[in-house]
DNA sequence: AATGAATGAGTCTTCATTCAT
DNA sequence: TATGAATGAAGACTCATTCAT
């Protein structure tokens, strides 16, 4: 068993890798075998086919997310719209170091979304539908959500965040910015004449704008401090 | 004449019902000619391949999406912020109804971050950065965010936006946050148990929200009134 | 009349540039047409089909080969086998200065090994076979042939070849020798650390050889000058 | 395990046959696997396209031609110029069994002539300079020539070839002549009214003129007997 | 003579998946 | 568990040729 790193893990290590340096469509289930170290066969003995790898891959990227969010609750000494910023800036983290975790997040969330409509729930791959993991996902997929929502009630409670706000809707705001704001990336960076914000100042005036929606009249007693960009 | 459509515009027509229902890769090229009553050289006579001929249908997304923009600019009577709030609500109303336009546009705007930077360019494929479509998206592409940054100046200088707001960073966060909101349908209309809030009262929320955050002084002399709701 | 070439021509020039730098299989009507100048209409009016162009082209080539032959003979003052040296040499500049024509005869033997044996007679594209110009070619073939084995009687006659040599078979044999030269030149010039000789020393040996085969009593009363490399 | 081929071999056998019969360009790589029994993938598994299997098809042509070339060393009791003699015979008898064989001998040599070339290298089917055979056929298509220029040494040493010859020279001679050979049967076999020489004639005579070309001082024991027509 | 939009048969190639061992 | 040879459906794309004008 030493020595012997788990199969399952071999092939999804091996999937991430390759899914982030050329994509899904372009990683052939053969390289995926081939760098994990495996034969194809036994690839297939673990993931019944490559929908199935990452609806796998998708629900290890919601537990990894769900880990930023509880350890964002957990720290100690921090109001709850300093956890919401702190929140915030991990996700961009993770979308940093993590990048196809996070495609396969906002992937599975237009998943849903056809999932909840009658009418496009066709367009999903039956082969999606009947991995294991996408209904392991279906389960858990609120987690997150949970536990943000009590960031911001806690917020509320210690009066850094407007009292009159409603916690779940402005969870969901706040995770609307979050998700929109790595959109904006691209034309950000392309270096277009008529572009005269940097990445920083740009994240520095979402953090700030997003602040003043929230914020209530209890301030932190130091300032808050926006950590140092991720740029 | 009458009957006899361009036949380029019959071709992208049939591509963007076929996308639609199918999705990008589902979709055949041969289909495409057959929906559009051409022969299939006749497609690849027009569009050089299925990247050029996508790309072409992100073009006259952004076409539309700037219509959009330019509609809004153009109303009377409204402040800068009542124009941004009728600007959102195009964005989602224009998702609703061209859900093929939209996709086209978030995923030009993944390719645009591939784009600008150099260790992901090569992921890109070369067919698109062949594409003619490509590089005529790449000049126009800041077209709508001029029009949404000259939105929020007027709203600062008519009042109706905070006058300490930097109208770029306010632009580009207003526009994170309706890409965002798309996001978030599926979470939402996914009948969990858990989840407590109706799509009407999100959307709600999600745009007082909004204009809690860019407020200034001056208030419409009409209480803003949010549209019917787009479910 | 004037400044208007001739539009047969015109095309035959824009194939043969064509070929020679992409091959015939690559090369496309629609680009035999632009580079011509004409529309592809027009290119068919002309030639029926590729296959014809192609024959047309070789027609073009006996032509142009039969000069060489002819002006081979013409020469004063040379005697037989003077005459036979100056035509391979005259075959290896055409063989440079033609590529293309050259591999079209090359091409056309091989068809006529086909078109004599009922075997193989079926293995020859039939639009081949529908080309005028390829009927005419099996009536104009054997003229350099004619002109060839002129020489070589003529040689026979001045003393300059051996007498007992027979003139058809002479013939054929220098011409075979000619042909496959040009097949030697790969493997020559490929460099290989074996490869000792040098495409010069070849040319000149192989010559030599050939004078070795034929020369009869009387030399040429200026000693045989070969001349300057083609390489 | 008896009537189980080897499948690259079953592959490469169907190859021959097919393009034997309808020449490379016509024949489908479906057909291939149809013929050989496998299945289309199975194919691609083992040659990597259709160039790769010409390329390996070649290779076996060159294999098979060294053979001749050594059984025609091996040969007790003859001299050089018998056993170059005896060589030309073996070509062209490789010729008629093996036409495809020969064919691709022909169209690496002018691969090969391409690839000497750094103006025409851009001409060669980029397949093919992928093909790992077409490396190997760069690496040993110097043996059969290696062995032919070792005939003519012999026939130097044992005086059956005139000594002041240059052996490789002459073996390249040799060769151009045996190649440009079966070039001249497509005019010789069709039924001119002007062609007055038999296939049978013209093959002793060719032999003929190669023998006087080469021949020294010492004469076979026997009299040199040409091998009964091959036509 | 001249145009060039329109046709559609033809084929290579890929790759997820299976299964005998 | 483990292998990797074997399968075959699927689809993009080319280009010689035609024909209405």
């Amino acid at each position: 068993m030493a020595g012997e790193k788990n199969k399952e893990k071999l092939i999804l290590d091996a999937a991430i890798a390759l899914f982030t340096t050329q994509g899904f469509t372009a990683t052939r289930m053969e390289d995926v075998s081939k760098k994990a170290g495996i034969s194809k066969g036994l690839t297939y003995f673990y993931y019944k086919n490559k929908e199935d790898l990452f609806m796998a891959l998708t629900k290890k990227a919601f537990d990894l997310l769900k880990d930023e969010f509880r350890d964002t609750l957990r720290a100690k000494g921090k109001n709850g719209l300093e956890m919401l910023t702190d929140l915030v800036q991990r996700i961009w983290k993770f979308e940093k170091d993590h990048p196809v975790y996070y495609q396969s997040i906002i992937h599975f969330l237009d998943l849903l979304k056809k999932y909840s409509n009658p009418a496009l729930k066709s367009q999903i791959n039956p082969l999606i539908l009947d991995s294991i993991h996408f209904h392991k996902l279906l389960e858990i997929q609120l987690e997150p959500t949970r536990l943000g929502i009590q960031i911001v009630s806690q917020g509320i409670k210690d009066g850094s965040i407007r009292p009159e706000l409603q916690a779940e809707i402005t969870f969901y705001t706040i995770w609307s910015m979050a998700l929109g704001y790595e959109k904006m990336e691209g034309p950000i960076s392309f270096e277009g004449k008529e572009t005269k914000i940097s990445p920083e100042a740009w994240q520095r005036g979402f953090l700030k704008l997003m602040q003043d929606m929230l914020k209530g009249t209890i301030q932190a007693t130091k300032p808050q401090v926006v950590q140092a960009s991720l740029f």
